[in-house]
DNA sequence: TAATAATCCTACTATTCCGATAGGAATAGA
DNA sequence: TCTATTCCTATCGGAATAGTAGGATTATTA
């Protein structure tokens, strides 16, 4: 319960290894060498991340991965979302104000307000904090 | 990610509805039936928490579970961690003071501190609290 | 003492998710 | 045209999860 997948761990090493680069590229491969993290499985990464926006790619010789923005301005919470999507500790919270499996749910708001935690702690921390930490 | 399995977040209602018993014991298929969790599977669960001492139980006709404690001092943390075991957010964590899977590895100390805001938000809540909630 | 109602125990199954690999198509530079 | 890269799609094995099945044990009660 509560751990992260490898995929995300995964995600935060390679971002953290690219916010140490400020304005150069680094390959895949090479990311996942010096992470230690298979290349292959990283790639699949990569793309996730590229497509929310974290991280810009060039194709072809001497192509790469760049950060797309300054990692003061990316939060945790971001990356973890961009690779596990919205974090959901249950099903329950799917829907806005009432819990539909039970009636009565008495242990709703104890789930909301350990989403709530878990959000702020991962929004309020930085990339660049992490990367240097 | 995150995400509470389904046995927690069972274990977790029909320990708030035990809690609001006092004294009284309830059989499993009666917690079953009032909190919509399959009978069989329940009782594995209830197993688990009595092991655990969160619970006693009567074999034999007009047996039964019941609180072994007042609600009051009984932290969520401490059933989540009956079901699930000890939370570990990163493999990382496993070992006191250096991460064995890369060496500098940055996010550790992010994932100490999101492993820390965690337990202490489930310690700092009662299963009376939520049981009431 | 027999019937009943409960916990307790063990094994099994089906499904889903996860980590990882494979192979190649598209693209860009030299 | 060769090479190094991102990008795309498919597949696979294994582990964990959710749930089921069947019965052994134990206590109450009539």
């Amino acid at each position: 319960m509560f751990s992260a997948s490898a995929r995300t761990q995964y995600a935060i090493r390679a971002m953290t290894n690219l916010a140490r680069r400020p304005n150069r590229t680094a390959t895949a491969a090479e990311l996942a060498r010096t992470e230690s993290i298979p290349a292959k499985y990283l790639e699949g990464i990569m793309a996730r991340l590229k497509v929310t926006g974290l991280v810009e790619s060039e194709r072809g010789k001497n192509g790469g991965y760049r950060m797309a923005t300054d990692p003061a301005n990316i939060s945790m919470l971001q990356i973890v979302e961009a690779i596990e999507g919205r974090i959901k500790p249950v099903g329950c919270l799917e829907h806005e104000y009432t819990c539909a499996i039970v009636d009565g749910c008495h242990p709703r708001s104890f789930w909301l307000g350990l989403k709530n935690t878990i959000d702020t702690y991962l929004s309020e921390k930085s990339l660049k904090e992490v990367s240097e930490g």
